[in-house]
DNA sequence: GCATTTTCATTTGTATACTAACAATAATTG
DNA sequence: CAATTATTGTTAGTATACAAATGAAAATGC
């Protein structure tokens, strides 16, 4: 194997999923078993999600919150950077790093507000316009390949509960 | 509104989600609509994940890593470190901090391993195998917390689909 | 119109999570 | 057995992600 031993592929799949018979007298095991809850479940779905993204961006791509702040920029409009974050989910103190990155790359601009003087208006600068055609275009086989395991209805399925958990 | 805004209560919806007739004219915005794709269903349906977790864990309770690493542990097995990074789906460095600010809690003990000198054993400490019971029943309502939107049958589905995702 | 509250952005601190590079030790293979 | 390869754990660096606290500015209420 090319990449290091990450945890997305070499250890991808749990080792130890066995289910004692609950015999062993270490206070009461319960029937709890970490491999089948959601939030296990969750985080490995994610962090395989987060290598195909790694993988179809390249290593100078966006990484997926830089990106999401790119697609709801690409809209043309400025917006403040608070809104930015929720829009995209980010807390402000997340935002700001994703778009101090953004901007040390020469992708988005900052411009303070001439309406209100606490906030800062961020925009795509051209460069980030023109790279906006490529990013879609790999944003969909990204979902693409995050959904390959499932077929057509069992992605809709999923997708219809995951936002139910908002 | 006491905790601070974070993204997880206050700006739980996204905002935009309203789908432009595809006018202006600023390059080819393609049918991508960023708040329906996996990627980022996935890490809003997480973040309330997380957002529930510390909450009935509580403030000094362990954190999603932490409790997973405890909960393999409780098994009462000794485990190398890296063994127990795959089997919770961590990588070498990730396992390392986790585990370290375990240790420093009280709760974990590594020592040397008598038969592979590279290896750290870890195991619970006594007050680490006290806290489980308690954990794990934290634990279970969190699981029935995070997906309470969903019915019984919607949650098995949702856990099927997602384990396929791995 | 002024005091209170809210919003915006920032800073600091903690915890994941991964890559990459490394040293020490085991296991394998010729 | 010696050379190669693999495994284990560590360190350093980058990027999320959030809590908490702060200061400045705007909005609201009375």
């Amino acid at each position: 194997m090319s990449r290091q031993d990450s945890v997305a592929d070499t250890a991808a799949k749990p080792i130890a999923r066995q289910r004692k018979p609950s015999s062993a007298g270490t206070a009461a095991p319960m029937d709890y078993v970490l491999d089948e809850q959601v939030g296990f479940l969750m985080r490995r779905a994610q962090q395989r999600h987060i290598a195909i993204f790694q993988r179809i961006m390249g290593d100078d791509g966006p990484t997926p919150t830089q990106f999401a702040a790119m697609s709801k920029l690409s809209a043309g409009e400025e917006i403040s950077q608070n809104l930015l974050g929720r829009m995209t989910a980010m807390d402000p103190a997340t935002i700001k790093g994703v778009i101090a990155r953004l901007e040390e790359r020469g992708l988005v601009e900052r411009l303070p507000d001439p309406d209100d003087q606490r906030r800062v208006r961020v925009r795509l600068s051209a460069k980030g316009h023109e790279a906006i055609p490529g990013l879609l275009e790999k944003a969909k086989a990204i979902s693409a390949a995050t959904l390959a395991p499932l077929s057509r209805e069992e992605a809709e399925r999923l997708l219809a509960l995951l936002a139910r958990l908002d």
